[in-house]
DNA sequence: AATGAATGAGGTTTCATTCAT
DNA sequence: GATGAATGAAACCTCATTCAT
């Protein structure tokens, strides 16, 4: 019998987790209850205790994982330094978190190029990091310092771009050390700037 | 009794195209052979005498979607034009392919993010794309018109760039014309450009 | 509520039992899991939380039904009988389970000449049987009272002519008491003995 | 285009001996019509031209096989030897024939333990082997040179014994020479002799 | 005679979900 | 909270048979 709060076993936890590593490895389509919860060590049973279905277990798997990237990618963003140093800052967080997290990464991009991620959605979720980088884009243009253009490609022209060299850099088809990312960031700045 | 070839149900071509439209339409893991067969008006049985399994269907669809997609892009290229004007043109077709074929261009998005599309495929599946590309860049370094950077970033900053405006075009989420498009292209050459 | 141990449906044995049934009367290729599952009045489902695959089914089955049939055949055996007299009871023993169990005897003679009894399974299947006959035979061939001759032909002059004949009590072929089988016997006792 | 009357494929008899070839390899229930016609190298609809249903070739591939098997065994038979004699050459002929035909010794093991083989089949089917068999042991008691016992007992101590031998031999667990089986035919000789 | 594409019922197995304990 | 046996619809695939050519 359990004593103390930290010996009982987080059940939820561990059935996200295994659900995040399953997903990774063998794709939404591979991956039924039935391994979660053999993998996790729970019943079948207990995975409806804490989600109402499978979907809704991806969905919010989804959601906390987006989360936690946001919180870890504007983590030490400050408003202070200036623009091409906050761009360059972003640039690496978000290289940065994609490699550190590589089966959160995955994930993400499998979700976000599957079904799961229809407009109904998106729109009842609430995405923090948008309204941050739409804010960052104008601000930019607004103080001159760069080129005024659609916000989406400006968006992909920097983020975008970083989002890609990371998810090469997990399936191992490229090596990224700061002087390539820096070097990438100088080619993005001088796409966007003015 | 028809005597012409027309008259001839290519039950093969019609389970590809039903194939690509169900897959685009509600994804990998809503599509099941049983679909596929009555909307393509074949028995199942049928199918599994064009393709050995429903992985085999998919990896065909998905070989023939890309050679098709690379014949388009590839179309009207000339070595004859200039550097910017020979990236300009590519890059539109790159994007008109997208617009034009939004089914293909789902699918090709929903294959290369899914686990079909692991390393030991890509491996075997003959590519005529990326040498190309390969070379576009090399050629352009080489002549001192564009800067010295791993190739990986100057296609991300250029291709990668133009096939998410098309993605965010065939979303709804936004909407191209040439003269936006125009505007990526010259971002995009700032960012390549020595 | 019933609180006996009686009244919870052992499934699993339901499944064996009706899987003995229909492979009796229909055989291996016209018993469907959908009709051992009607039978048995269990869903299809459950009888993969019991057994990994139809196969798996039908082998554990014949293990089953071989150590009970071994178990049966062997209960009344005793040392001290002489040795003719031992061999009349092994003979009569294995004739009365034949006949007391003809789905069983049905179900062994086909598992045991199909390509289920492959030599793989043989080889991990741990029969009692044959060692003990072996030994039943050496014995009586150093004590002198057998010939000297292989095994395999003594096993056929006896318990392999017992079988035929109880197989043939049960096709409705040959109606056995206790004075054919001991006539058998006789014959097969002029057959052995030295 | 063939010729000659020899030239021309004799399809039925070559759907006959692969259907021997894989039934005798894989059973009953892994030899599809599909790839029967494969391994033959003709159309599955010829198949069908030839033989009205998989039943009816099977039948008629028992059929001819036994019929053959009959004439092997009793070619050399002659009423003039001995009684003793006889029974030895038929006991050496009928193994003789399983040991070179051992595709032809399966199927008809395997035919004759499965559903097959149901009681409707042999009453139409005209089986010139057994009253033969009837005759020959009739004879011998009524000669008195063998004891009075039922046939069935008769034809088990001595020609199912071969039988079984010849199978272990097939097996590869008894390896059968002439001196062994006549070993077997003397020990059967003791249980039917007066 | 011969082909082999085509059918579709039915085979084995999977899996999201429920529920008695 | 927790278990895991149980359900049954539905998944993928097979296969005996047919039929237009």
């Amino acid at each position: 019998m359990p004593t103390s709060a930290s010996a009982v076993p987080d059940k939820r936890a561990a059935i996200l987790e295994t659900t995040l590593e399953l997903i990774a490895a063998r794709g939404f389509h591979d991956t039924p209850m039935s391994a979660i919860a053999k993998e996790s060590k729970v019943s079948t049973g207990i995975i409806y205790h804490y989600f109402a279905s499978k979907d809704e277990l991806i969905l919010e798997l989804y959601k906390e994982i987006k989360y936690k990237m946001i919180r870890d990618v504007l983590a030490d963003y400050s408003e202070q330094a200036p623009y091409k140093e906050r761009l360059r800052r972003l640039y690496h967080q978000l290289i940065r978190y994609y490699i550190n997290h590589p089966k959160e990464a995955n994930f993400l991009e499998q979700f976000e190029h599957s079904p799961y991620n229809d407009p109904n959605f998106q729109e009842v979720f609430r995405d923090e990091l948008t309204p941050f980088i739409i804010s960052f884009f104008v601000q930019g243009m607004q103080e001159g310092v760069l080129k005024d253009m659609r916000l989406e490609i400006a968006v992909q022209l920097s983020f975008g771009v970083a989002i890609s060299l990371a998810k090469q850099h997990n399936r191992g088809v490229l090596e990224l050390d700061e002087e390539i990312i820096d070097s990438a960031v100088d080619a993005s700045w001088d796409a966007l700037k003015k």
